[in-house]
DNA sequence: GGGGTTCTGTAACAGTGTGCAAGAATACTA
DNA sequence: TAGTATTCTTGCACACTGTTACAGAACCCC
């Protein structure tokens, strides 16, 4: 409860040079400090007066040191960032080995689930992920792609993560529990619906063993498309048709 | 700029009736004032205040009504849902007709941003697409789904369209826009990526090419899956890969 | 020691959501 | 019609939020 604690444990030297004032932070110490505070106490713990409360020190301290409140959201994500930038892939063939970073970059971003929580907030997500982009751009090329279809094939493997991602963020916020989809669902009367799949649609998501079903689905038809010849966009989704039924 | 003409115009009936005071305002008449102010102004427009101004009366005129702020979010969102229930679905084939459901998804989403991002933030996105949603399931039914198969396809579906909406919000939304994938990876330097892809990946994206792309692999996944007997659950992605290699 | 820079605190401004107590306007009732 | 009861509305306050102008310490260097 001591506010002062928390600057004290982290640099205890500095404080013993002056004799009351002049806290000794660091732009570094305070993002650590604001970084350390998300991770143990949400996202929206994440206030100016309460970081400044748990480094002893005032808002303006901070606002000196790193800037902005965007300005420290963005410095503790790249700080978050270079921390989750090495992994571990596994497989032996090149889509297995592209499955397993993007199993990567779901763990990763719920083993952080803060500060993903807050990159989201900003919109930041890339920068929070970016070693882990690059690490699924070697494995799409090591695939056989590059170029533009390589772009679009990361960029949907990115897109469809985040997507599956924010649900299983919402499922796991106790707060507003009764508009999940499942609960909605347990209202819903269609005489166009059979009872069995009604029922089905109540039951509560295993949204991770769908993430894995869906990228699946989607490394294989990235991988297996045709290459296309450099940017042709003919009329919409003619093409796309015409790729995956031949 | 005179905030009570707002209110003037929605029920000029009732402000003759009482002399000054009284505004005669309703459940409903506070709900689209809100949904107004949003569609208008934008999701961080709404506040208890500034709609309270809208309408020509204080905040706690408003708690009376509705209640709190996430009281008048969701029923917000649910005016805003009752008015997009009805759509057209093109498409000869299943999967023609389920692709014509998830672009309108997506389409409805785009049309109506604010409410969208407003249900995004309090994680009340299926309460606002839920008539959509049930659309999608009966053209999953129609294309011989049913049970956990056609749950699984319409939640892969609605999560993975979730992804693609969030990166295509963000892209337009300027602020912090130096933080989107396609500036950051002007600075990449990577020797494993060849040249050609990493200045593709500097483009910016078309998010609803990308879109229909995807979510047309999941279709034909989901829908050319084997029917899976009820509820099995076998070791981890083994299955997968079966199923989508034979 | 003096001057300049760097750091920090005080106080304030303009917002935000929310709740309490009181009074006015209407509706109901005897 | 008079009086009560209920509904509606306001004013004010509290506890927050991010941000900044100003002033004064603390430090470094000469």
């Amino acid at each position: 409860m001591t506010t002062t604690a928390a600057a004290a444990t982290i640099k205890p030297q500095n404080q013993a040079t002056g004799t009351a004032k002049r806290a000794g932070l660091d732009y570094e110490d305070v993002v650590v400090a604001a970084l350390q505070l998300v991770e143990t106490r949400g996202a929206e713990a994440l206030s100016m007066r309460k970081l400044a409360a748990e480094l002893g020190v005032t808002t303006t301290t901070i606002y000196h040191h790193v800037g902005g409140r965007d300005d420290l959201i963005l410095a503790l994500i790249r700080h978050s960032s270079a921390q989750q930038a090495e992994i571990m892939i596994e497989g032996q063939n090149p889509a297995d080995r592209i499955q397993s970073v993007s199993e990567h970059i779901w763990s990763s971003a719920l083993d952080h689930r803060n500060v993903t929580a807050l990159a989201h907030q900003v919109g930041a997500t890339s920068l929070l992920a970016m070693p882990l982009e690059l690490a699924l751009a070697r494995e799409l090329q090591a695939a056989g792609l590059s170029g533009a279809a390589l772009r679009d094939a990361l960029r949907a493997i990115l897109m469809c993560t985040a997507g599956f991602l924010v649900v299983a963020f919402r499922n796991e916020a106790s707060i507003s529990a009764e508009y999940r989809s499942s609960e909605l669902w347990s209202e819903v009367i269609d005489e166009q619906i059979d009872a069995e799949t009604t029922q089905a649609l109540c039951e509560p998501p295993d949204v991770f063993l769908l993430f894995q079903q869906s990228i699946r689905a989607l490394i294989l038809h990235f991988i297996t498309a045709e290459p296309s010849p450099s940017k042709q966009r003919p009329s919409k989704k003619q093409r796309n048709k015409g790729a995956t039924h031949d």
